[in-house]
DNA sequence: CTCTCCCT
């Protein structure tokens, strides 16, 4: 639904409200940083009254201005806009703060070569694309959603005038679905690039192949990929004649001390790290980049128990977190200023590499590990484990040192370590499961997905794993092909096992509760239990718990959620995530109205029939089942995989006879995710397929 | 006895 341009900030009305305070928000992309600093001091001089209004108003825009021109990308702007005239692709390298995600699309339609269709550029994350577009219609001098807008999920502000569009990777995507050749563009710019999600990593094939048809048809589609780092030679290739247009950033120098001899313990050095600094170096907050939730918590409590051991002539030492389950409250914590007489210590997990940018940071502590996940074509199970990063993401958690100044990272890795990592991370397409991907692609009327034009592609095994996982829940036929319900099931915004449940709900009947409970599904958690308060949170949790397992309890506080309208203090309460409490809201929605555009009722209930809402759910997931063995732990069926309810689970230590999974992740352990208690026999049915 | 991150 689009919103009204002449109403911009009137919102959608939902049950809980709207998430505008989320810590994201607050923050400013790669590109914007600079310019919002600008754009404080200028607003002060509007908040002078004796002026009037208007004139005041006026002076912001032309500082606005002003400040367009002191980006480094503005000395490129004939060369850029003759560039983009004279080739049909164009690769961008700009470093941050070069202005190139704000200027880029406005100097091409300054040049009137939007003419014959609007611009499109696609962000890796929602916030960039909201943030991009609400600074450069300020620029503009418009309205936001007016001549520049955003799509993104469950937020579009566009109208028919719209010519520059500021667009989540994942909404282009979905908008290949309706229009295969994008021929509402004239213009598409990938933005990030260098990031390789699967979404771009699609989008570059499409558009390539957009780019070829279009040209016979006298439409033709210029595609501009942006990017600060890239490895530009591949991309030219890949777009077999594409210009190269580098622009330099505006990022102070940061100093990087490596560690003289390889270290066993990165926390050990963290910490001895953190003091040194502490003791030896000028102000300025330190932010360290670890690899999850556990190392952050087991590195505070260390700071913590040594703080008496920093001379009181010093400053004392405040540490925050920062992961992306942690609330948004205590998320924003670390946007506070440190007090006087003390230094913030940041610890975080790759969320502050890309997705929060803090300030102030004037030294980056790197462990050089990162959690990654990969799949295991072979065995069809996924694994999150900690990993080397690569040079390209060691660069840029460097680069978070020299926002505001002249930084140091201390990498806590020798130089020879440095040199021996991979140049860059390995692309998501190579590395995950893709089955959504294939989904899409074969919706798209990409039949052979072998032979796609793929940047990178993804080995055959891993191709032929997805095509399987396809055939088996009847998306795709015995030759390959799309079935008419696969097409169903790729207008979904769902992982195709998700999606075949919420078809198969209808046959059911139990299309309410199958939405709800995919809904659920689509967040990490909807608890969130801090370390120290598990007891609490398990007493707290008891009221909620059916014997059925996991999806069923959350059924319970979906309902309960509701009947507390979601408020604060009931959510904290009840070590009830709020933030991702909203999300399912929202996804529900949006799922409600798709399914009602598809003629199926959401309001289709089958009440508190949880044996039908299961045995609905095994049309996703009867792959997804395992049994008890004599030693308590559980065998796969399909796969005689030995894995473990996982301790989060409520079925944890219940030794239920059979079970239904939604998920198995490979971690300390194979565990088994959101546990379901079903009955052998209710599989028999689906064995054919098994 | 436990959970990198993002997107439709």
């Amino acid at each position: 639904m689009k919103n009204k341009p002449n109403k911009p900030n009137k919102r959608e009305f939902s049950l809980v409200e709207d998430d505008n305070s989320n810590t994201t928000d607050t923050t400013n992309t790669t590109n914007t940083n600079n310019t919002t600093e600008k754009l404080k001091v200028s607003k002060k001089t509007t908040n002078n009254n004796i002026k009037p209004k208007k004139n005041s108003v006026s002076n912001a825009f032309n500082n606005l201005q002003t400040f367009r021109t002191r980006l480094p990308i503005w000395k490129e702007q004939k060369n850029l806009i003759e560039t983009v005239k004279n080739n049909e692709t164009i690769i961008i390298i700009g470093e941050m703060g070069s202005g190139k995600s704000t200027q880029t699309p406005q100097f091409l339609l300054e040049a009137g070569l939007a003419s014959n269709g609007s611009i499109a550029i696609t962000q890796p994350r929602r916030v960039a694309a909201i943030s991009l577009a609400t600074r450069v219609a300020k620029e503009f001098g418009s309205k936001l959603g007016r001549e520049i807008g955003y799509s993104v999920r469950f937020d579009e502000m566009t109208s028919n005038s719209t010519i520059i569009k500021y667009l989540t990777d994942g909404m282009l995507l979905r908008e290949l679905l309706s229009d295969p050749l994008l021929l509402n563009y004239s213009i598409v710019i990938l933005d990030e690039a260098h990031e390789r999600t699967m979404r771009t990593d699609i989008l570059f094939g499409m558009m390539k192949r957009a780019q070829e048809i279009r040209k016979s048809k006298m439409k033709p589609l210029k595609i501009i990929i942006m990017s600060a780092t890239l490895n530009s030679e591949k991309f030219a290739n890949y777009f077999n004649t594409a210009a190269i247009l580098k622009i330099s950033g505006r990022q102070f120098p940061v100093n990087i001390i490596y560690c003289t001899e390889p270290k066993s313990d990165y926390l050990d050095t963290a910490f001895t790290s953190i003091f040194q600094i502490h003791i030896e170096q000028p102000a300025g907050d330190i932010l360290v980049f670890l690899p999850g939730q556990e190392d952050i918590e087991i590195l505070e409590k260390l700071i913590l128990e040594n703080a008496s051991a920093i001379p009181p002539e010093k400053p004392k030492i405040i540490t925050c977190l920062l992961f992306a389950a942690l609330p948004t409250e205590q998320q924003t914590k670390v946007f506070d200023p440190a007090p006087p007489g003390t230094r913030k210590v940041i610890l975080s997990t790759n969320i502050a590499e890309t997705s929060i940018t803090i300030g102030n940071v004037k030294y980056v502590i790197d462990t050089g590990k990162c959690k990654m996940r990969k799949f295991n074509a072979r065995i069809g199970m996924e694994s999150l484990s900690v990993e080397n990063i690569s040079k390209n993401s060691a660069d840029q958690r460097m680069g978070r040192a020299g926002r505001e100044g002249p930084g140091f990272c201390y990498r806590l890795y020798t130089e020879e370590e440095y040199t021996k990592m991979e140049k860059e991370t390995d692309p998501e397409i190579k590395r995950c499961n893709i089955a959504s991907i294939i989904l899409l692609l074969k919706a798209l009327g990409i039949d052979n997905v072998f032979e796609f034009d793929y940047l990178d592609a993804p080995s055959r095994n891993l191709i032929k794993r997805a095509m399987e996982q396809l055939f088996i829940l009847n998306a795709l036929d015995n030759q390959g092909k799309i079935s008419d319900l696969g097409k169903r099931m790729a207008e979904f915004p769902l992982e195709p096992t998700f999606a075949r449940v919420l078809i198969a709900s209808q046959y059911m009947g139990c299309i309410k509760e199958a939405i709800d409970i995919v809904s659920l599904l689509s967040v990490d958690s909807i608890f969130f239990t801090p370390q120290d308060q598990r007891e609490n949170a398990m007493d707290m949790k008891r009221k909620f718990i059916s014997p059925l397992g996991d999806l069923i309890t959350y059924l319970n506080v979906l309902k309960s959620y509701e009947a507390h309208k979601g408020e604060v203090d009931w959510c904290g309460r009840n070590y009830i995530n709020r933030r991702n409490m909203k999300h399912v809201i929202k996804v529900r929605k949006q799922l409600n109205q798709l399914c009602d555009r598809m003629n199926m009722s959401p309001t289709n209930t089958c009440g508190d029939d949880y044996e039908t809402i299961l045995k609905c759910l095994l049309f996703g997931f009867f792959r997804q089942s395992a049994i008890l063995q004599p030693d308590n732990n559980y065998k796969v069926i399909v796969s005689s995989q030995n894995v473990n309810i996982h301790p989060s689970s409520t079925l944890f230590n219940k030794k239920i006879e059979v079970v239904m999974y939604a998920e198995l992740v490979l971690t300390s352990k194979p565990y088994i995710k959101n546990v379901s208690a079903i009955q052998s026999n209710w599989i028999v049915d689906f064995a054919p397929k098994i």
